[in-house]
DNA sequence: GCCGTTTTCGGCCCGACTGTTTTCAGTCG
């Protein structure tokens, strides 16, 4: 019986709370099981280990039922709740309210109408003309979810964040410059930094509203409107994202901005705490509640920073907004400073012509001078990956020897030398100890073992890190978002052996991996892991993406303290493991 | 199903838009 790691369970519950909603369960019953799922995905132990001790319930939203839900999984895999549910409901029809315009009663009218069991049998309906007959059910209606079967079809899948941030930023540009627009500003997952991105949503401080929402509706990016209302227009975009547009008054304008930019379970979160004061926070501002419970005196609402203030809070950054503990840390004003852009100082993993990249040495170091950089590594593939030129010893001679002529040359960032090991079958490592020592610093990454079990990825990685002169883990999970899945690895233990040796973990801030991800960063930190970022880039540009890297650390709450990037190039040094 | 400095019972966040409803339900965020 394999093991299931939180994301599992958490997967488990998800799907009962879905099950629970349409079968029409309590809302705060099946509203439970999310919370509960939502924790655990954040939670920085392992649910296994909980378990062994009886701890379980230290879980926010984990009570007696669900511990005993969950210890069951760990034993059978599954929960005898969770069986019977799936009797009453086919979990196919979970996959149809991924629908737009389907939700829960629909789906379950659909389901015992006309016996629709997933998403393939509803795009037979539609055809077939029943849908019409239903009570509820008119010509837009059945439309409406035509189109939103072609969105889901089509787009099924989230995008990337840098496919949406740049969308985004070019909506908000045109949106800023009309006269009668005082803000606009991009919210939602978007603003939170999330890996990947449902729909953008743009809240837009203006007086005129229906000014605003005409020129939503005329932007050259929108190719249909879905609903235009007076304070809210939908659209999709040419590149495929739907995009929801707020208009609010300029003095509602931050209580607008932190109501969308959610989470949704942070701000249930926040409201709870507000309603137990006698407040009310909504999207135009936060209230006092009379007496009589109706809404009382307005007591402010125009920034971010007044919101959270009349809550007795800290403003959490944006990227920890996710109801994982960031509430409780703003209340007892104890929110750490999180790593920001402006302190990185370099780059930790950058390729070269000299194997698969499209720049040269001299192009990255330029690129890191232009983002103002203190240093570079050069971290080309080692000679094992010979698929992309991995580097012999000779050319490695050739690469030290221009790197010192250059260093020597001008007073631009150091560039540093490094290397991409490739960790073999049994842990080890392309070079010996003598070649090993030779480099400033090593990173050392797998590059195979998809369809290895747990204990033999995870036995590689930690041999690895008994080599001393390995002294950063690149992309430790291997995973490409949308197309691979992580390896599985006994997380627990790789960090624990990250701790033990004093190796770095890195980020891999390259759009589609950002590996170490938020809930693996919280865990590094309380192991007092330490962090490095590299953005794997393969031309110079792809430096850029260092953005997409401090986003990731401060979502896994990291601080420049714990940041080698963040570092002085001799505190750099002293970091790492051969320096010691 | 969870939870408690109002409570171990009775609460549990809030509003906009759409369509088909003749007064509101469903969906979405």
């Amino acid at each position: 019986m394999p093991e299931l790691d939180n994301v599992a369970i958490a997967r488990q519950l998800e799907l009962m709370g879905d099950l629970l909603e349409i079968a029409g369960a309590d809302k705060f019953r099946f509203l439970s099981y999310r919370k509960a799922a939502n924790s655990i995905r954040a939670w920085p132990e392992q649910l296994s280990a909980l378990a062994d001790d009886g701890r379980l319930t230290e879980v926010p939203g984990i009570g007696k039922k669900l511990a005993a839900s969950i210890e069951e999984m760990l034993h059978r895999g599954t929960f005898a709740e969770l069986e019977e549910a799936k009797k009453a409901i086919p979990p196919g029809l979970v996959e149809v309210m991924d629908i737009p315009g389907v939700g829960p009663k629909r789906a379950k009218q659909f389901y015992d109408k006309l016996g629709v069991d997933s998403v393939g049998a509803l795009n037979k309906m539609l055809d077939s003309g029943k849908l019409e007959k239903l009570g509820g059910m008119g010509a837009k209606s059945v439309e409406n979810i035509r189109k939103g079967h072609a969105a889901y079809l089509a787009h099924h899948g989230r995008m990337l964040l840098m496919d949406a941030l740049p969308l985004a930023d070019r909506m908000v540009e045109k949106l800023e410059a009309l006269p009668s627009v005082v803000r606009a500003v991009p919210a939602g997952s978007l603003r939170r930094m999330q890996e990947t991105i449902g729909d953008i949503d743009i809240i837009v401080a203006s007086d005129e509203p229906e000014v605003v929402m005409a020129a939503v509706r005329d932007l050259p990016v929108v190719a249909e409107v879905i609903a235009s209302g007076a304070t809210k227009t939908s659209v999709l975009t040419t590149s495929g994202p739907q995009v929801d547009v707020r208009v609010v008054r300029p003095d509602e304008f931050g209580a607008a901005l932190q109501y969308f930019t959610g989470s949704k379970e942070h701000n249930v979160h926040l409201r709870e705490i507000a309603k137990k004061r006698a407040l009310k926070v909504n999207e135009y501002g936060v209230f006092r509640v009379g007496e009589d419970g109706s809404e009382g005196q307005r007591l402010g609402g125009a920034s971010e920073d007044e919101v959270y203030r009349l809550l007795g809070m800290e403003v959490p950054p944006p990227e920890i907004r996710h109801d994982t503990g960031e509430i409780d840390a703003a209340e007892a004003h104890e929110l750490p400073r999180l790593l920001e852009s402006g302190d990185i100082r370099g780059d930790f993993h950058v390729h070269s012509s000299s194997t698969d990249s499209h720049s040269t040495i001299e192009e990255n170091r330029a690129m890191a001078s232009e983002l103002g950089y203190e240093y570079v590594v050069v971290t080309d593939h080692a000679y094992d990956l010979r698929m992309v030129g991995g580097l012999s010893v000779e050319q490695l001679e050739e690469q030290w020897a221009h790197v010192d002529r250059l260093n020597a040359e001008d007073s631009g960032p150091v560039v540093l030398k490094g290397i991409e090991l490739n960790i073999g079958a049994d842990g080890g490592v392309d070079y010996g100890p003598d070649v090993l020592a030779r480099f400033d610093l090593c990173v050392a990454s797998l590059h195979s073992g998809w369809n290895e079990p747990a204990e033999v990825v995870t036995q590689r990685l930690l041999r690895a890190m008994e080599n001393p002169f390995v002294d950063i883990i690149g992309h430790p999970t291997g995973r490409v978002i949308g197309r691979r899945d992580p390896l599985s690895l006994d997380m627990d233990a790789v960090l624990a052996k990250a701790a033990e040796t004093g190796t770095i973990m890195e980020v891999n801030a390259y759009p589609d991996r950002l590996d170490l991800c938020d809930t693996h960063l919280r865990l590094a930190r309380r192991l007092g892991v330490r962090i490095a970022i590299g953005t794997d880039a393969h031309r110079a540009e792809h430096m850029r993406y260092m953005r997409y890297g401090v986003a990731t650390c401060r979502r896994g709450w990291i601080s420049a303290e714990e940041c080698l990037n963040a570092q002085p190039l001799d505190v750099v040094r002293s970091w790492l493991r051969r320096s010691r």
